[in-house]
DNA sequence: GTCTATAGCGGGATAGAC
DNA sequence: GTCTATCCCGCTATAGAC
């Protein structure tokens, strides 16, 4: 029995996701995601010309989602601390649902840096960086928040959000927790990196 | 004329060292180190038995170094938020030399977490995690600083130094700066972090 | 559209002569 | 200790039968 166009397309494609998730790019074969799919190497080829290609169609995938994501809080009007706080929240709502995404976006950073910064170069049309820019701006000139350099200040939002999840596997086991109980900690981590957030800022 | 035991080991070493923090493990073949090193890779495995184990004894190395200066700075009697300020300079200095470290760790995680975190505990032999939960509770109750869990606050530690490194190769493209560009930046980011987690301790 | 079989490459590791 | 030659593996990709 016969699904509409590919069904084996949609299988190849549904397995593949989940390996290059899982094991990243290098560590996913041509061979395992044929056997993984019950189909076999020539099929992959054939409905995705190559190895990378398939890739990229699961990649593109996932970077849409996360940058959607952060664009649109980014992109709001909310008050200034409100708006970190906000920030902050989403970056862990997104993480905590896809934790698999950062460790899947930097493993493959080696890859091939120049095409996968072309993309993120492209997905910013609503210059989120220099919004940001003008509300830190407006807030230096309140007196309300210290000198803030745009950059290094977005650099450590980055680092707080991002790094607790690529640290998962490995904080998980060196403090001997298990990866359920570390999650619920990244919970209340959370709260406290905003609390730590807003303190560095203010003056 | 021949040197001591072995210069040709030591070369070996050298030249490893130096693509393995170039190129990352999967990105340096032992061809690559036979041919920068003017030997064969029949030499490579006698000396070293592996790639891996190669490369071990470079990963080794480094963190032991860095072990070392943590513990030094932690059980100095240095005043607290100078403390902290050597302990962030430290990671910089030792991330500066050996940035390819943090992403190799992230790909030994995937593919083999517990003998990495296995190791990882066996490194802690003068408790750093306890040494510094005694100098927070100290200042703690000086009134100096805010309530400061330490796990938490060490994760930011972690977070604000190791980040930037990871982030070096997607960072360096999207901002469009060359890498050693990056690399200087990331000298003047040390600073902002420095200062920004003081003020986010401080009452 | 499906599959088998294989080409062709590049990797790590090793045997064995010297 | 050193080197050449080679093994064996896994990978991507494709040719060609059905």
């Amino acid at each position: 029995m016969k699904q509409p166009v590919s069904e084996v397309r949609e299988r190849i494609l549904d397995v593949a996701r989940e390996l290059f998730i899982k094991n990243g790019y290098k560590g996913t074969s041509v061979r395992d995601i044929a056997a993984a799919s019950e189909t076999n190497v020539a099929m992959v080829n054939y409905y995705f010309h190559s190895k990378y290609n398939l890739f990229e169609i699961i990649f593109e995938e996932a970077f849409n989602r996360l940058q959607k994501k952060i664009f649109s809080t980014l992109s709001s009007d909310l008050p200034f601390f409100e708006l970190i706080e906000t920030v902050i929240d989403s970056y862990y709502e997104m993480l905590m649902e896809y934790p698999q995404i950062p460790i899947f976006i930097l493993n493959e950073i080696n890859q091939n840096p120049e095409r996968l910064s072309e993309r993120m170069r492209e997905k910013d049309p609503h210059g989120v960086f220099l919004q940001m820019s003008k509300r830190i701006k407006e807030e230096e000139k309140k007196g309300v928040i210290k000198e803030t350099p745009p950059i290094d200040f977005l650099l450590n939002i980055l680092s707080l959000c991002v790094f607790p999840f690529i640290f998962k596997n490995l904080g998980s086991n060196v403090a001997k927790v298990s990866q359920r109980e570390y999650s619920e900690m990244i919970v209340n981590h959370k709260k406290y990196v905003i609390q730590f957030v807003i303190n560095a800022l203010k003056k």
